[in-house]
DNA sequence: GAAAAATGTAAGCTGAAGCTTACCAAGCTT
DNA sequence: AAGCTTGGTAAGCTTCAGCTTACATTTTTC
């Protein structure tokens, strides 16, 4: 899993857009694209990169593509959080340990 | 909370590294420059988009600055995305329902 | 107080991300 | 089958992120 795509895809304002609008439930392309202030293309690169990274997932349906969350990649974000979290947590309180221990500042 | 600043924080590899280094504990920027390959001042650069995103915090000791995790950048990823996991979660449930009471596929 | 250590900041370069327009492909509709 | 709808892709432009070198600043040390 390559968190990096992951979290590039999310770094965009537009990307979390389609994907908050996506939250809802699945969405053809033109719907997506609707209510965002670009074009159409545009708005295909982005469902892309998302696409790419493993966030949404797409389903053809006549001439129209439905697109919709994929849960494994906001579950890989999610791990990698609280990885980060737990750890981040127990350094804390290490770090406390040591300095109530050792030198007060 | 600027969603923008830390999910545009996390996206760069070398941001990440250094969070994964601080995990184990608080360290001043020589150090965290130590094992990148990049000059030291693009760690310091690095480092201020994560501070500035709120993802770590910064005191001075002496002529060295001690990084930490600021936990608080965290905790806000992860309500973004408990949040964008439960609705996903549950738009999945009603479009399963959809389907097996509609229009079988 | 002069030298050294640790770090932030400015200026400049390069590559890549994101947008647009134009074009192409595939499926409905009549 | 001719035309409309839907949407992916290519080419090109512009802006910005990330790196480097050079310089400024602050605190410690001798």
């Amino acid at each position: 899993m390559a968190y990096d795509e992951v979290f590039l895809a999310l770094a965009d304002p537009t990307r979390r857009a389609l994907l908050e609008t996506l939250r809802r439930g699945p969405a053809n392309v033109k719907t997506l694209a609707a209510p965002l202030p670009m074009s159409r293309p545009a708005v295909s690169q982005h469902l892309k990169v998302l696409s790419d990274a493993g966030l949404v997932m797409c389903e053809a349906e006549g001439t129209k593509r439905i697109y919709a969350i994929d849960k494994e990649g906001l579950a890989a974000v999610r791990g990698w959080l609280d990885t980060m979290w737990d750890d981040a947590l127990d350094a804390f309180a290490a770090e406390a340990h040591r300095r109530a221990k050792g030198k007060l500042p």
